[in-house]
DNA sequence: CATTCACACTAGCGCTTGCTTGGTTGAATG
DNA sequence: CATTCAACCAAGCAAGCGCTAGTGTGAATG
């Protein structure tokens, strides 16, 4: 057994794990249909892996990770202002969102099927990208540009943007960045610099 | 074999299958678990029920079908200011999320486990309730108490509000109420009576 | 040239799954 | 009082499940 994370083989074995897990559901989906899906006999699919719950755990970890990654970037590439970092957070998800759109789908429904330790670990994680939201809230709601409950004013928001995944259609019209700015655009009152 | 839709046996059962479901998921929930909840045989089941599928499909449209007439008694009780129809429609929203918790969870999480014909019956369902909030959005659209697109608009309200099933604590301070006059003062603009 | 190692294979074990079958109840109906 | 019928049970089948054990490669390493 390898089970080492930096596998490249492994990166692209979560990436098709992925696909299936959306398609099928994590519980449908079996050993036998993953490892056809590689190219491989399921046997050697724990090769790659210890078990099966832990190929989903690569799923959501690859997902959030990159996530936190492209928040920051937008963080801190945007200026200072509280509106163009709400843009560009709102932005920074939607973008995660639809381009890690499998791991991200099977991370906000399958999250449940994880087990104790990978829930525990993935929850940091989550929490790390969530405290970059309320950051950012925060700001907005202290420049008087949103208005309501720090708590609240955030779970809304990542709701409207979570949401997206189940009928935002990538070969539509609209483009991420015109739905963030729709949003942002909702809940701004005051000085919305759009 | 029953399988008759007014039994009301087979509503108690749909009614525990639904909370299996939330607890476990649908794939996860066996045969053998639910006829143990209901204190039956696993067999004795498919005398209420034709199939699993079936059981699912019976859970989402109780849910779907209260939320319905929550939602029309709402509006038709309400005044008729567009204000007050948000007021009112958001409320309903989470008054049905909240009290037939399960239900909307399980359609919320498992839909895409129904089958083809199930899931062609439902959307109806679904439909109809969502023409309801497209209404009451345009009628706030037209009095500019919101701005953006009907169909944007009523996506990421919907959005906010069906997420609150992952976090709301039913037990804590905040009451649905409270929660969906939060939201719409955070989306409306100009004249909001609150 | 011997050894190691990542990667894959074959074969199948032990268990659980959804569902079926054939039959038994006890209350209601005519 | 014979019949009906919803509701349940015991037993089990066929299929599929996650996972393991043991083995065979061809390329890289010493």
């Amino acid at each position: 057994m390898n089970v080492m994370n930096a596998s490249p083989r492994r990166k692209e074995l979560t990436r098709l794990a992925a696909q299936l897990f959306v398609q099928e559901g994590f519980d449908r989906t079996t050993v036998r249909m993953l490892a056809q899906e590689m190219g491989i006999k399921s046997g050697s699919l724990f090769h790659h892996f210890r078990d099966k719950q832990e190929i989903l755990a690569a799923v959501i970890e690859e997902g959030t990770e990159n996530a936190l990654v492209i928040a920051r970037d937008a963080l801190a590439r945007c200026d200072s202002s509280a509106s163009a970092r709400l843009h560009a957070m709102a932005r920074a998800h939607l973008e995660t969102l639809l381009t890690d759109r499998n791991a991200h789908v099977v991370a906000l429904y399958e999250w449940r099927r994880l087990d104790t330790e990978a829930r525990a670990h993935l929850s940091h994680l989550r929490d790390a990208y969530e405290a970059l939201w309320e950051e950012v809230i925060d700001e907005a709601l202290a420049e008087d540009l949103v208005h309501g409950d720090r708590f609240l004013v955030s779970r809304f928001v990542m709701g409207a943007l979570n949401w997206t995944v189940r009928w935002y259609d990538p070969e539509g019209t609209r483009t991420p960045d015109e739905l963030a700015d729709e949003l942002v655009a909702m809940i701004t009152h005051s000085a919305s610099t759009r």
